[in-house]
DNA sequence: GTTAGCACTCGCCTAGTGAGAGTGCTAACC
DNA sequence: GGTTAGCACTCTCACTAGGCGAGTGCTAAC
């Protein structure tokens, strides 16, 4: 499960290595096998296109290249692009106006959590055509509770909402197994909150055990286990999810590529976001190694997943809240400023959450 | 704008409605355009295919049917669908069967509103299969308060929790103009529940401007400005839009279907649900209607929906929240089911929401 | 090691053909 | 007069053949 990784291939001599790349530039920016000739055109390689053709043949062998039929150009396979990326691609950087851009608009921006990750997608997907952006919410490994509030509905019914630390909140209702008012739940309020902040589910659940019973109290502490073991069982489904909200914006760009014509794969795009498992494994992986990670086409296990790549990076703080950004599209992609772009908005991100814990 | 009951076309004598009814409920389950010697085989009209052929003929002439070519079967235009719907669909209601599964379903899930909507919406997906299930939050024209709870995150910044009286909560970060601890926020906090409490937008509005200045709280009457005003806007914001929150489910079905296995047409579905102020406008005209209503085709004013149809219904209270359930699939649907189903499921909606104003 | 030249392969486009489906029309029928 | 059988006609679809062009791999010369 964990994504080590992948072995990176045997190094290739320059010139190999500027051929695949071009033939990968070259591709992406197409989408049509490519020639030996196209190369020689509009690449400044200094041979033939006798040359290339012997080089392309070569790197067909090694696996990095390959050949829809005999009288047809070349495509780069996964491990081309793996090498390509893990090897060839220059690091690039954001431009400045891009930069300076993306920051107006996240300044723009109502003071919304919510809004940050919208944004975060939308951005990530303008600026990679061809790709999905997408954000998920921050989120610890256990959540801890910043303030909890209950509130009368009906006679036996109430809302309680909780706020967590990292600011998302969540709100269950509750049916109650006596008529309680809203003073009465204040009451029951007072002493959860007394209980609760501050504490992840697991303490909560062990001071609820520690209550002592029959503290002048009695009337609300039955109220109070109960709410309080709701109030668990809540924070422990949050817990358990990797992704709790996942924002994703340009899905429609994704289905505009060639290779997403039939609808048929773009079946499998959507599958794959629905896929909550697969793509929590992945944050997972994402947080776990704390730096950005490129998944390509086949790399992915899910079937379903094969002909897209991911690129992902994690914000936040790792041991607090902990979130990914990143796009999502076809192998065929603009790797190095997709990784830019990740990049970038994933360090914007920390410090907006920097911001919140300062 | 405002969707108004499309004219009814001129009654069809007793057979013509059944050849119609016949070639619809054909061409629905099997996608392909339907033949007169298909109509004779499988349904017992009782007469011979030419006499079939000759009131095809005339029900083409009425604009009810149409012919991709001359020697292929009739396909029903999107009129042909409306006098289905309008006349001659029997009223069907969802077996017993069904509504109990669905039932008890609703009473499994966790007592949260969010998950209420998830579930209307897959139920709605996996009871007509082919098409998307929707589910809109219910809210009202003008929110009002219920509660607001104000929690300082850092020196100047604080959260703003709003809870609103149909249950849903907004959050806020607010940047303050001075530096303000939990008990300031506390003492601000209770102000403004004073202020806002029950009330809507407008009202808080006008609250705060008659707010007596200099009132020996003078400290917080600042803050409280500042986060009336942030509140009101929060308020009005929402009270703009027409659909707050939309869950769907089964997506990937609809794109299953022969009509879209080309991803443009699929383009076009989502690019349907994105487009939420038409959606919004259709809610509105639903909830305005206060009862089911079908939209077919054509009749959808964007391009890219014309290709699709929506059975929507609402539920709630007109007056108070009112949210929105339906389907979202191609115009060659099976009507009767869904609209029964929608039906169904509005009218379990409308149970939940009573039992929370009971 | 590089290159020019060339034969070869193979997908794609076009045109052409035959089969089949389904119609519309007509003339006979009840 | 409505209904029906029969039939000519139309049009799509699937298949085939042929020509074109792109691009390769190989070879022999540089």
């Amino acid at each position: 499960m964990a994504r080590r990784p992948r072995r990176t291939h045997d190094p290739l001599d320059a010139r190999s290595g500027a051929i695949l790349r071009a033939v990968i530039d070259e591709y992406v920016s197409s989408a049509v096998p490519v020639s030996s000739s196209a190369l020689v055109d509009h690449y400044p390689l200094g041979v033939s296109s006798a040359t290339v053709r012997s080089i392309l043949a070569e790197l067909e062998s090694q696996g990095l290249l390959s050949h829809p039929h005999t009288s047809a150009g070349r495509v780069p396979t996964d491990a081309g692009y793996r090498y390509y990326v893990q090897v060839l691609a220059d690091e690039r950087s954001l431009p400045i106006v891009e930069q300076r851009m993306i920051r107006h608009q996240f300044g723009q921006v109502e003071f919304r959590s919510e809004q940050w990750f919208r944004l975060a997608a939308s951005t990530l997907a303008a600026a990679n055509s061809g790709t999905a952006g997408l954000a998920t919410t921050a989120k610890p490994k256990a959540v801890r509770v910043r303030r909890v509030e209950l509130l009368s509905v009906q006679e036996r019914l109430a809302l309680l909402v909780v706020v967590f630390r990292e600011g998302t909140t969540k709100q269950v209702l509750l049916n109650l197994a006596a008529a309680a008012d809203q003073d009465h739940l204040n009451r029951v309020g007072s002493l959860l909150n007394l209980l609760a902040v501050d504490r992840t589910a697991e303490e909560i659940e062990a001071a609820l055990l520690d209550l002592p019973v029959g503290d002048g109290l009695r009337d609300e502490s039955d109220t109070l286990q109960q709410i309080g073991l709701r109030l668990v069982h809540t924070m422990r489904e949050f817990d358990a999810v990797a992704i709790d909200d996942l924002f994703s914006d340009g899905l429609l760009n994704v289905m505009a590529a060639p290779e997403f014509d039939r609808s048929s794969k773009v079946r499998q795009v959507f599958a794959a976001l629905e896929n909550r498992a697969y793509l929590g494994s992945l944050v997972e992986a994402v947080a776990r190694a704390g730096t950005i990670q490129v998944f390509i086409g086949h790399e992915n296990r899910p079937l379903e997943m094969q002909e897209v790549s991911l690129i992902l990076a994690p914000y936040g703080r790792v041991g607090r809240a902990v979130g990914v950004v990143g796009v999502l599209g076809p192998t065929r992609m603009t790797y190095p400023q997709a990784i830019a772009s990740v990049e970038f908005v994933s360090r914007l991100m920390d410090e907006l959450v920097e911001h919140l814990y300062a």
